[in-house]
DNA sequence: AATCCTGCAACTAGTAATCC
DNA sequence: GGATTACTAGTTGCAGGATT
């Protein structure tokens, strides 16, 4: 339409929408004088209304609707709350509901809708999932302000992943709206998914944890008076066995045949030697500089510790250890005395992982981790303590003395080692 | 002591980039 | 132009600490 010069998109408000959009009708300022640009600037916005009154998108609509009272409320100075009068309520509880919102309409002679919304309570709260993501996200920035992207990524990826997971079987779930119902109705639809094999059981909890958490967070701060529908839901996962077994010592065998024929690059090799005798991560040893490469000395060994490149490690304080180089780790080890460029970087442990995997499995189904079992294996089967063990692996001992001394001396690790590997030698 | 909760890292599959 | 290697996103396992 026109007015004056001007073309304006006009639109009528169906009326059911007219008390959450506040107006009978839209009439926007499409700021130009010319027919057919006003045609382009309108269509987007028939677009919009169309959506929003066939109901598709109802939840941006809430949103606008609540940020209207809430504006309002703040111009009359109350503090917005939906109306919540119930026929099976006490007497008193509806009174008590109603009476302030009569005395805050009684001081205005006539008031505007939206300040007549946010009086009477008229509009609900509304949080639509994707919003409660963001909200959680930025009341926990504190996680994220010292990951590098790949990182940062790694962390919110499965959040935003169980949030359209969730939405795929809720589309447009509200949560402020959803109940323990909706919650154990998801739940019974994720255990449908474990049992066709789709994820497995550690999988779904973690999905149901991470709405936990989300909800947790922001209606902690935001919504105190909310329960969280998600408390206390959780699938039953009996997986138990060990899904990372110890390589066996043909394995083994098998694959010290495989590194001296094979053609891949000569840092990738030293790498899987060194896990194989000292049972350090792939990330652990892709991440080691020069400095934490000790060749000299009595005792060659290396240090996992906080370094350029590595911010922290792993549960910190006993990951932190020494680690003495025996065997071939030694000899691999030497002939990187700078540690491995080619991986030093961020995600360099990943495509170690990938890599190594994809060429041993030409000999064994197993992975790079199954080295660090089998030292674990070979330490306890030698007669170590397990204080050692905790110490050589840099896993924390339950109820040790994290406070007192050094721990183990890197003279008494390395005779743990040699004992453990002579035992194999020996057939033990 | 067992189980739950959580953070971190390994692993996989699919795809993209690079090499030869 | 096919093979190899790396990257990315997503899943799963491991371990520590909290809770029951």
């Amino acid at each position: 339409m026109r007015r004056g010069e001007i073309y304006y998109f006009r639109r009528v408000v169906p009326s059911s929408h007219r008390s959450l959009l506040g107006k009978r009708e839209i009439l926007i300022s499409l700021r130009t004088r010319a027919v057919g640009e006003a045609l382009i600037l309108s269509a987007p916005l028939i677009d919009k209304y169309d959506r929003l009154f066939r109901g598709d998108a109802s939840s941006e609509l809430a949103i606008e609707a609540q940020d209207r009272v809430h504006i309002a409320s703040r111009r009359i100075g109350i503090k917005y709350k939906p109306l919540d009068v119930r026929r099976d309520a006490p007497l008193e509880d509806n009174l008590a509901e109603i009476a302030p919102r009569v005395a805050a309409f009684a001081g205005f002679q006539k008031l505007p809708l939206a300040e007549l919304q946010a009086i009477a309570g008229d509009i609900p709260f509304r949080l639509p999932f994707s919003q409660a993501l963001e909200r959680y996200q930025e009341l926990s920035r504190d996680k994220w302000l010292n990951l590098s992207q790949r990182e940062r990524d790694k962390k919110w990826r499965p959040f935003e992943a169980a949030v359209s997971h969730f939405l795929r079987f809720y589309p447009n779930a509200d949560a402020l709206s959803i109940g323990r119902k909706d919650a154990y109705r998801y739940r019974h639809h994720l255990i449908d998914e474990i049992v066709a094999g789709s994820i497995k059981a550690d999988t779904a909890n973690k999905k149901l944890m991470r709405l936990r958490m989300i909800l947790e967070k922001v209606f902690e701060v935001d919504y105190p008076e909310n329960q969280n529908p998600f408390r206390g839901v959780r699938i039953k996962d009996d997986a138990g066995k060990r899904a990372r077994p110890p390589f066996s010592e043909v394995e083994i065998d098998a694959i010290q045949k495989l590194l001296r024929t094979s053609s891949a690059n000569d840092q990738l090799k030293a790498i899987i030697k060194i896990g194989m005798f000292t049972g350090a991560t792939c990330k652990e040893i892709c991440l080691l500089e020069e400095a934490d490469i000790v060749l000299d000395g009595d005792i060659p060994h290396i240090k996992i510790q906080p370094n350029d490149q590595r911010h922290k490690v792993k549960s910190g304080g006993a990951r932190h250890r020494e680690i003495p180089l025996v065997g071939e780790a030694l000899e691999a080890m030497r002939q990187f005395p700078a540690g491995f460029p080619r991986y030093r970087r961020d995600n360099g442990g990943e495509v170690v992982s990938a890599a190594a995997n994809k060429l041993m499995a030409v000999v064994t189904d197993k992975t790079f981790y199954s080295f660090r079992h089998r030292i674990a294996d070979l330490l306890r089967n030698s007669g170590a303590q397990d204080s050692m063990k905790d110490a050589i692996m840099g896993h924390t001992t339950r109820g040790m003395g994290m406070h007192y001394g050094a721990g183990f001396t890197l003279e008494k690790k390395r005779e743990a080692l040699e004992t453990a590997f002579r035992n194999i030698e020996s057939g033990l």
